[in-house]
DNA sequence: ATGCGACCTGTAGTCACTACAGGTTCAAGG
DNA sequence: CCTTGAACCTGTAGTGACTACAGGTCGCAT
């Protein structure tokens, strides 16, 4: 028997994906073009949407569609060298790290303004302090300066 | 005395903005329009210069512009009432909590893909494999689908 | 007075989608 | 078998938050 089919729809929902966004990849040339019904409707196999899942679960790591692009290149050579994505992934861990301390620090501050806060004036809250401090006195992180965010 | 100012290049250089952004929020309306030379060259003041860094702060850790517009709302009416600010801040508390969560789940997955793969073949490197693992077995977070990362 | 770096406006490009508009296909119910 | 309507199709335009020119002007040190 041969593998399983799906619409475009059907791998849309069960990655967490938009429509238009599987077929915005395809445009791009991350997903690759599928199979087509005689009506022109997109016909999906087990190996689309594994790849489907590998974008999507690379995008909400974080990487860009450049870095998915040489991850996949990646797959593509298995035999090739494993520098590349190791470095691809610690660039992202320490982004991610310095986002964390500085959410945390945000966290903190929020926390004590929503306290703070009760009835109170915004002239007493410390949010904005905290935010347009310039010496960044509160930040935990030395390099968020032109940090990328994504 | 009067206060020090700057120009558009200092101050991008002081809040680590290129000038075309510090441009782009006078357009948008995140920053006032500051005075100008004869010639027209803006001439900022330290509280622009606040506001930029402000304006930044609050952009690295993740918030939208129409968060940050809301948030100087705020500052610009500091005896209101402190409600509206609490709402804001509580919203952005819960969103700010999330976010961490989720970038922790990510920082756990990073490691792992890092520690993996060291020095090794693609073949052998889980970065890979766990992107692509359509089960999400690897993913510490259930709520990862469709979340808004930024 | 002159050179040249920093400034000016305005437009167009980028990334990663997202949202239509206006039409076609497919599968399920009658 | 026929009809309905949800899901699909292509193509274009819009979004957010910048970023990058092009082509010109200003200001200050020499």
């Amino acid at each position: 028997m041969q593998g399983q089919t799906y619409t475009i729809g059907e791998l849309a929902r069960d990655t967490g994906t938009k429509v238009e966004t599987v077929r915005w990849y395809e445009r791009d040339g991350v997903m690759p073009a599928p199979i087509r019904t005689a009506g022109g409707h997109r016909v999906y196999t087990e190996a689309h949407r594994n790849r489907l899942a590998f974008v999507r679960h690379a995008r909400e790591l974080g990487f860009s569609l450049q870095d998915v692009r040489e991850l996949l290149q990646l797959t593509d050579d298995p035999e090739g060298s494993c520098a590349t994505a190791d470095g691809i992934a610690r660039q992202h861990l320490a982004s991610v790290r310095s986002r964390i301390s500085r959410l945390q620090a945000l966290e903190a501050e929020l926390i004590r303004m929503v306290d703070a806060c009760s009835g109170g004036r915004v002239a007493d809250c410390h949010v904005i302090e905290i935010l347009a401090d310039h010496s960044h006195a509160h930040c935990l992180s030395p390099d968020h300066r032109g940090a990328d965010l994504r």
